[in-house]
DNA sequence: ATGAATGCAAACTGTTTGCACCATG
DNA sequence: CATGGTGCAAACAGTTTGCATTCAT
């Protein structure tokens, strides 16, 4: 559903830099959009060969890049090799609390701490474009066992 | 001076884990905890190798994980290949400002930020023993070029 | 003397690039 | 039809691993 938004968002931004659009770029985009919560190129390449089998893994990075120059995309390093990207969704900003024993990944949202950051910014002169805020910790559940 | 400090502790907690002290790892622990702000593996190298120039850099990133390992470093990859490392003293946490234009990283504390940083920890039953919060943008200097 | 640490070189992994071919505007 | 996109394979960079040797305990 509101997929698709994206999907225009990502056309137009694509025609006014001159570039040409793409039955690959789209399915990229469109498996981008509906995934949750963060997603590797790997597993978006897995995931798009099962509808388009000849799809190379290089135009998956290629076009998660461009989602990131576009502003559409941000690109995550959770402390591993692999680099995760999210999509820029409209509002719904969110940070992350990662359990590091089980390494699961529990996004939350503080507008409190929002605000704060943008009074760092605002005395340090800096336009903030984004920020990445990851808390590392041991979760309820692996306390337990 | 107070890097001995961290030398000690670094001393005491391979004698706990039943390894094994050595000139190497000496060096690599001095020159970490040393250095201001991050360092990466290789530069690291290349300054020790000076010293003592038939040290590995395997050596080097054994001994960094070590110290991360033993909570004593936070490994950081700011979008980049590259990982970061940044000594862990006593009580002097700050964050990070990141120039998307320039790459320059300027460091900032907040206490406010902490605060409340715990308490989104404890909301969610996270045990905190760390964060990273990098902000990022485009500094004065940049905006004016 | 046991077992851990070292340094080298080779392996590995995620990502990028060069290139010939294909497709879009 | 000019230019940008694709997919393959090779290149790449940072990091890790296997192994024989050296060294700390």
């Amino acid at each position: 559903m509101d997929k698709n938004q994206y999907l225009e968002e990502f056309r137009k931004k694509v025609k006014e830099s001159g570039l040409k659009q793409s039955l690959q770029r789209e399915l990229v985009v469109e498996f981008f959009f509906e995934s949750k919560g963060h997603v590797d190129a790997e597993t978006l390449y897995m995931e798009i060969k099962k509808i388009n089998p000849t799809i190379g893994n290089t135009t998956i990075y290629r076009t998660l890049r461009l989602l990131c120059d576009f502003n559409m995309a941000l690109s995550h390093t959770f402390n591993t090799i692999t680099t995760y990207f999210e999509p820029i969704r409209a509002e719904e900003h969110h940070d992350h609390l990662i359990c590091i024993k089980c390494g699961i990944i529990e996004e939350f949202r503080d507008s409190e701490i929002e605000r704060l950051q943008k009074d760092v910014a605002k005395k340090y002169d800096f336009e903030l474009t984004h920020h990445i805020l990851q808390m590392y910790g041991i979760c309820k559940k692996c306390r337990k066992s």
